[in-house]
DNA sequence: CTCGCGATGCCCT
DNA sequence: GGGCATCGCGAGG
């Protein structure tokens, strides 16, 4: 496995583009209790402004700021009052684009990450979904904004992402994103490894009622 | 394995 | 005040 860290540049092209190349990256989480290595499975692109279904559609607000900075860096957010989800910004600065971590098999620490992720029956439920995987991996807003660029020599900050050994093209499937609706919802923007029994399962955006008082 | 539903708090209109 | 890039649980097949 190549533990060489992922360069600025990566990041640094169109979200469709970084998308499907994160599958098969190693992303490596340092905690007081040891480090948890995870191996990506399942992401969905998000872009920016443009994109109905992104944080960023709206435009600069405080909670999305980090998206409208530079590549590398992560984008946490906190969801249904309970979970949060990991995105990491790429494109070019201002473009407000990023990509979901979605779900992945951890390779390293399943011990660790099983500690918060105790409901899991098997291991390969633990980083299967985006709060999943965020939980497993001990990530909340303290990361929000954290560069993911390591050194040269290797993982120094508490998260980082490392080469790794990416599947074949013909491994890779895409279809529509997970939970998004309206205008944004057919783009198949979506990628995971075919097969793969970490991969979430899909579910179609659901909109819904008030619960009557 | 699938489906249905409640939990829970912050963000933005 | 509506809606959310979700999850875990229990019931049923």
């Amino acid at each position: 496995m190549d533990r060489t860290p992922l360069t600025r540049d990566f990041f640094d092209r169109p979200v469709l583009d970084v998308a499907p190349d994160l599958l098969g990256r190693v992303l490596v989480r340092t905690t007081e209790e040891g480090p948890i290595e995870l191996r990506l499975t399942e992401v969905e692109a998000y872009a920016g402004e443009i994109d109905p279904g992104s944080h960023a559609f709206r435009g600069l607000t405080p909670r999305n700021s980090v998206m409208f900075g530079p590549p590398g860096h992560a984008y946490v957010y906190f969801t249904y009052g309970m979970w949060h989800c990991l995105n990491l910004v790429c494109g070019p600065e201002g473009m407000a684009s990023g990509v979901l971590l979605r779900a992945g098999e951890i390779e390293v620490g399943a011990d660790v990450a099983r500690t918060r992720r105790f409901s899991a029956r098997h291991d390969r439920e633990l980083a299967k979904g985006p709060a999943r995987l965020a939980t497993a991996l001990d990530v909340d807003r303290a990361l929000n904004g954290a560069d993911v660029i390591a050194a040269p020599s290797g993982p120094s900050g508490p998260l980082s992402v490392l080469h790794g050994t990416p599947p074949p093209r013909d491994q890779v499937r895409s279809g529509p994103r997970t939970g998004v609706g309206g205008d944004g919802a057919h783009h198949p923007w979506r990628f995971w490894i075919d097969g793969d029994r970490t991969v979430s399962p899909y579910r179609a955006h659901v909109p819904r009622r008030r619960r009557p008082s």
